[in-house]
DNA sequence: GGTTAGCACTCTTGGGGGGCGAGTGCTAAG
DNA sequence: CTTAGCACTCGCCCCCCAAGAGTGCTAACC
């Protein structure tokens, strides 16, 4: 991959022996299956038959005095602590490639509701939680600063307009604004045409900063565009959409009700998820984050976050992956984020830059 | 209260004695509070206290032979059974009216929002919610069969438009659409000038039906456009949007993992709660159902709904409402999904009838 | 020296018993 | 009809015990 992914921004691994390694591959991938901790003798009859269990036994001691695995009780078998799933997607993980047909049957239903902007959001996340199997989804979206491209007054009733503003990048937002005395549509037409001529690609500040002559009306209403300008700024950011819930509760994590809460609130209630996001540099590519590690993350305690940005820095982009349970089948989800963060990108691209296909 | 409140589409409710209403009611009420079976000593203390326990006993035994009271096992309390609480709401339960300042809260949210459409669903959600303390909230909107106001084309980029659709309740739908070649914004808005003169007030298949002379570009538009109206139809019925999921999920009732996920899927894959809300009959304004009742309302077992529709018929409406555990503080609940859903009927009419104020 | 069989040890899990407390149903007296 | 009294039931909690899983250690082995 060409892309800069960082992963995890994480600090040194540990050397591991290569038998090392691949115990704790085996046990990382069979918890990711099962969410039973793993005994040294499950390991060596599903995955290194070559040597004897005691042998397992006297690598696991090292592979716990490196911070990869813990024992959940004395007598339990090791599950992988965060250090090791951060070890595992690091270094151990074989991305599963994305076959050909996948490819294009995600290009296909993205690009099929290109046309459709509002159900994008859910489109992406309907894929990705099918591809991760039970995994909560996250998704959100769209420009960073608004933009126009258009804007149409219509009168609806006596003193009440429907000022409807379509963005650069294709979304339509809509308001109704109360109406000074004696308008009617064809004073909203002749305003609206002429404010068209002046505001095409203005952004928020732009517009309250224009400096053109205009009528009484026409300063009404280029003033309550930039109100509902500045909502949609502020409020674009809070925008999210997620898929699987439902399975993610049946997952053995979330049988606790107080775990079930917790991934429910992150969800429903994104604004903590949002912070989080918001810290991580744009440039990067895929993040993978994995429980808690400082205060920003201690959201996702326990829990594992596959996220993309996509779209283009500073003009319009978002977040496009996948939350849930630490034991995420990272091999097969990341290339998915990856590859529908890249397709997001492109469809976006194609808006924004006119006349590029 | 002059609307024809269905409340409970029940049958016969058994004649009881003035005592065993007090008591039946007490007990109730009190559970609605504290979701933990009653004895006779707490109705004693804290309902009735000029009798003894032994008295409440024997009352409580009849009340449990009419089928309004259950034992979880013999040395419980009581707790009221499906039937109890339908009779508590339709003969006991004292409506608490609405304050004033609680009408006008409500009235000022809901019309302050009126203005931004796509929040207004979000707001009478978070509202309800709020009121009914940590309740599950429903709300379904709009438009028995769209009807254009208005459209608008734009180009976008070369062979790429943007068809802009206002319906007449105020929604705006927009869709990409390809263009056939040669097309510029100057043909796009003779196109939708002279679509706009035709079209005011149709529906889908009205449009369909139009037999009026178009040039190509407009005749491929209008086609584009009953795709788009057809597509919205289809998708309306679906929109559905809920608040006040992780309180619900502190509820004692749903700490049982299975009754978590049994209400987390009912508010987010809500086809069947709209199978279920599309069976009520439209002229009786509030339903109240609680529990299962047949197989239609076997998604309700344990739960207790509260709804109304609001709008107009056949012309455009929804339901709004409360979902949570059976215990429902229902003297709270139903006047407040009362007053919403008229304060959103009237706010409906105001868009639908133009004059109308 | 690394590997392995053997074994004692630890700790969870599940089942069974006993005491406690809440609340009932019944009976007999008021 | 109401109520005090009382035996009874049953869920809950705690403890104990046996079973089973998996470990860590040691001593033998290659």
């Amino acid at each position: 991959m060409a892309t800069p992914d960082a992963l995890l921004h994480d600090q040194r691994s540990p050397a591991l022996s290569d038998r090392k390694r691949l115990i704790l591959k085996a046990i990382v991938e069979s918890y990711i299956g099962s969410a039973t901790p793993v005994g040294s003798g499950q390991v060596v009859r599903e995955y290194v038959p070559d040597v004897s269990s005691a042998t397992v036994r006297n690598e696991m001691v090292g592979l716990e005095e490196a911070g990869l695995l813990v024992q959940p009780h004395t007598s339990a078998g090791r599950v992988p602590s965060e250090g090791g799933f951060r070890y595992f997607v690091r270094q151990l993980m074989e991305e599963r490639a994305l076959t050909r047909a996948e490819q294009s049957t995600i290009r296909r239903e993205l690009f099929a509701v290109q046309l459709a902007r509002e159900e994008w959001l859910d489109v992406a996340t309907t894929l990705l939680a099918r591809v991760a199997r039970a995994a909560g989804i996250i998704s959100a979206p769209v420009a960073v600063q608004c933009r126009v491209k258009h804007v149409e007054l219509l009168a609806i009733q006596e003193r009440l307009g429907l000022l409807v503003l379509v963005l650069q990048e294709g979304t339509v937002k809509q308001q109704l604004i109360e109406l000074p005395e004696d308008t009617d549509q064809t004073d909203l037409s002749a305003a609206s045409s002429r404010l068209n001529q002046h505001i095409h690609g203005l952004s928020r500040s732009e517009l309250e900063a224009l400096n053109a002559p205009m009528s009484e009306l026409e300063a009404f209403i280029a003033a309550r565009l930039v109100s509902l300008m500045a909502q949609i700024d502020e409020h674009q950011r809070k925008e999210f959409h997620h898929t699987g819930l439902v399975e993610l509760l049946e997952l053995p994590e979330f049988q606790h009700p107080a775990q079930a809460q917790r991934i429910v609130r992150l969800l429903e209630q994104p604004e903590e998820l949002f912070g989080l996001l918001e810290t991580l540099p744009w440039s990067e590519g895929m993040h993978v984050l994995i429980g808690a590690r400082g205060p920003r993350t201690a959201i996702l305690q326990d829990l594992g976050l596959v996220v993309s940005y996509y779209g283009v820095e500073s003009v319009a982009g978002g977040f496009v992956g996948v939350l849930g349970p630490m034991r995420l089948p990272y091999a097969e989800i990341v290339p998915v984020v990856r590859y529908v963060s890249q397709v997001m990108t492109e469809s976006l691209d194609d808006l924004l830059s006119p006349g590029a296909r």
